[in-house]
DNA sequence: CTACAGGGTTGGAAAAATCAACCCTCTGTG
DNA sequence: CACAGAGGGTTGATTTTTCCAACCCTGTAG
């Protein structure tokens, strides 16, 4: 009778795509991380519906991911900006656009280029060896008894 | 007059994103990178329901990012594996990963490991300068006219 | 004969996304 | 003053997705 009930794999995918894995919002990141800071822009840029827009950013603002600063009082107006865990997505959005890239049949788009002036081709590299990352070696340990 | 009627930014990110940014979609290729294959597994691993799960399995596989294997007759049973288009989202996956581990407050998750065993942390270069790729700097360039 | 593995499909209920229209505060124009 | 536009949303009705539980089918094991 011991129903282990199997539960979902925990992991830190699943934990981002929590936070930033409902739809347009991966888009509305890329825009704030473009420099596009505000409602109207954003919500063009995108294609998000203005309900969803509104919705996705008070969301990515609870979850620590966007801020929202006044820069007008009357009539208030906000503008929308990274926090510091937002700018961290920004490998995420590179990986993604380099897939985009290399396995989609867009050929109207724009492409992404690194501030040297190549198109973006990037290398991921283990900080601690130097060696590519190719592997997904998944082990479990819990962190929480590093904490006495 | 001149309605520009600003159709939302063509770009990699969004393309990426249609193949790969549904619900599910990448818990699945999380499984099928982690050497999980079959069904039953996936379903039990990332918690989809089977609909939704048969559905996302059929999607992938139409855009070659996934493909079915039939590894026993009578009955029919297929297995799932990635394409080398699949194969090649592994730097989506790691650094939903890393962010996931720094940013979101789970602590009973397993922790990501590279093959020299140290913790997952990665470095992202340019392939062309080898500087650290920090922004996202977008230009338009139709590759359509190199195609002569 | 019954149970279980494996890989799904089906129908109905619940939740999300979409769309169009509206609201509110100002500023600028005639 | 009246009206339009910028900017940042909200509301209500409709359509799509998701979710859930139940079912189906083939074959092996007890």
């Amino acid at each position: 009778m011991s129903e282990v009930e199997a539960a979902p794999r925990a992991c830190t995918i699943a934990a981002s795509l929590a936070v930033i894995g409902e739809k347009w919002s991966i888009l509305v990141i890329r825009e704030l991380s473009l420099g596009v800071h505000r409602f109207d822009a954003i919500q063009r840029n995108t294609g998000a519906p203005r309900d969803i827009l509104s919705s996705r950013l008070r969301r990515l603002e609870s979850e620590g991911v966007v801020e929202k600063q006044l820069y007008q009082l009357h009539p208030p107006r906000y503008e929308y900006r990274l926090t510091e865990a937002g700018d961290e997505l920004r490998p995420i959005l590179l990986s993604l656009a380099e897939w985009g890239a290399r396995w989609t049949d867009e050929t109207t788009h724009a492409t992404w280029l690194h501030e040297c002036g190549a198109e973006l081709d990037l290398k991921h590299t283990c900080a601690a060896c130097g060696g590519e990352v190719t592997g997904l070696d998944l082990r479990r340990r819990h962190r929480s008894e590093s904490a006495a």
